[in-house]
DNA sequence: CTGAAAGCGCTTACAG
DNA sequence: CTGAAAGCGCTTACAG
């Protein structure tokens, strides 16, 4: 079943039936209403390949996620997912390793497959730096801001992750914590975890609270694996510590465990704040006191403006989403 | 840059140069040599949409995961997607509600997209038998088995879920618990879940303990909120339950904060074991006793099977992936 | 071993 | 408002 045999059961040419398809307007009532009838009847479905081959691209919009174990990620995916369905787009989701470079795998896919869009979910700025310009079609960063760069193709939706961060210290200070370990992420001026690392240090810096980024901060990757060994390290090297904020959720899930089994309760013993507010934050036990990203707010915004990009060449922009700060059970007051 | 570029530049047809790329043998190793030299200068990249235009069939591998909240899916996906580009297949993810109809949804997207393959990620064999005959591609079926459906373009892999279930049951009872309650999935025969059950319920019969399963079962989603949900009612229904067996790690998750807020301390006061050994059930405090499903091999063998049906028409199988018990902390000895 | 040519199913400039 | 025709970039039967 091709456009032809639409064609000749509807008595029209395949112009027509084409334009009937696409929604054109020079169409006259008649010859929609009689087109449309005989695609209904047989479930007419235009073939792809043709379509693009004739309009020089696909239409797919390909989504990258950087880092397999990010819980956050996961909860983001398939609200993507169904936002594109809505918008009648099909999506290619491709998985890489957190370190891995997801500009130069863009420009590789781009050649393979000619997306007409990207979203991007994580990303290191100095790839972006180095490699974005070889890219051509509209891309949105999630989950980091590329409002410095500058580049006119490139949107981007985050949160203010300096902000939140401060607010998690001037919270744990508030509580009677000073001595304050911080886990993941990694010193990158580069990565997310930078911004909240700023953000850790503006708060001790206006409570003249000295703090050492060198020995109070271990980085690690976003995994559970990784949050349990690193935080074994940072307390080795900072036994008096009576406070943890982990960069993600993830992490501190893996630094709960941890604590558990060197013997520390939390939060009676040791306080314990994540970030990014997934489900799991809430049914772990203690629940996680957090930082909750609106990841709802988060896939729409980036769907959107990726949406108003490719169809009304809207141009770049860079919004922020709101972040909260969510007290559970995993923080406790000091002295 | 196409095709008739990379001919000209090397001074032989269109036809020999196609042959070259698809790796056909009547090709002279000059004309080889010297058609790639030019393709590798110029990184020249076969468009795909006219590829699969002239074939007739999109190079894609559809994956379609059913229920978005379990985390052994995630896990599963990642490798997958890992595998399919080794072997140079792109992959389409489909994420659909839990209680979605896969297998209409697959004939749409047959029709739409063209796919190669399909691997299925969760079905219930209901909505196989009824609307699987329609699809003709190579299909595999993970995490449940349809060896009794029958159909030849349809294989699949699964865990001995009933002898697992057996298994939980056994170990249960030699900790002195007689009093199990179980929780998750639903009670149609064509679901996972049921196999599950039958597995508990050859073990209580083994050991001439009574098993009602409308008392003592308690459907629920994968998800840590239902499965929350859904042990309060097991609870209100089974005060004295001294154990419950969660027929999935996630759905375990969300029953042992449950436990926690009913006062109820895991394993001291209740035991509680899962189903899928996802990566937080090691993290998880207490951390959880579960059967480690063997996720790795699962998403291996799953894609080599279609793999060889794809490329070499293998005939469909129907492959069991062992599983372990493996204990952990949520389980307590009784009496 | 190689090439000219047809054709996959669509869109759209052009002519009416 | 409508249709005949060209062409998107590829593969392959056919002829040599």
């Amino acid at each position: 079943m091709t456009i032809k045999d639409i064609a000749r059961l509807s008595g029209y040419g395949v112009s027509t039936v084409s334009r009937v398809l696409n929604g054109h307007p020079d169409v006259s009532e008649t010859a929609r209403k009689r087109v449309m009838a005989v695609v209904e009847e047989y479930h007419f479905q235009p073939n792809n390949n043709a379509k693009h081959l004739k309009l020089q691209k696909s239409s797919s919009i390909a989504v990258i996620i950087k880092g397999t174990q990010n819980m956050l990620f996961a909860d983001i995916l398939e609200r993507i997912q169904a936002l594109l369905r809505g918008y009648g787009e099909e999506a290619v989701f491709c998985y890489l390793d957190e370190d891995a470079n997801e500009v130069t795998y863009a420009i590789q896919l781009c050649r393979e497959r000619q997306p007409r869009g990207i979203l991007f979910l994580g990303g290191d700025l100095s790839f972006f730096q180095e490699y974005f310009h070889q890219i051509t079609i509209p891309c949105v960063l999630l989950t980091n801001t590329a409002q410095e760069l500058k580049f006119e193709n490139l949107s981007s939706v985050t949160t203010d992750d300096c902000a939140a961060s401060d607010q998690v210290v001037e919270y744990l200070i508030s509580k009677g914590h000073s001595k304050i370990g911080v886990l993941g992420g990694n010193m990158s001026s580069t990565q997310i975890s930078y911004r909240r690392i700023v953000g850790c240090q503006q708060a001790f810096q206006r409570h003249r609270i000295p703090f050492n980024v060198q020995k109070q901060c271990e980085p690690c990757r976003y995994s559970m694996q990784e949050g349990y060994d690193s935080t074994k390290r940072l307390l080795m090297r900072n036994p008096d510590l009576t406070a943890i904020f982990a960069i993600s959720d993830v992490i501190a899930i893996g630094a709960m465990r941890a604590l558990h089994d060197l013997g520390r309760s939390v939060p009676k013993d040791i306080s314990l704040v994540g970030f990014d507010g997934i489900d799991l934050s809430q049914y772990c036990i203690p629940s996680l006191t957090t930082i909750h990203q609106n990841s709802e707010q988060l896939a729409k915004k980036g769907v959107e403006i990726l949406m108003q990009r490719i169809h009304y060449s809207h141009a770049s922009t860079h919004k922020e989403i709101p972040f909260e700060l969510v007290e559970r059970e995993s923080v406790c007051q000091i002295s």
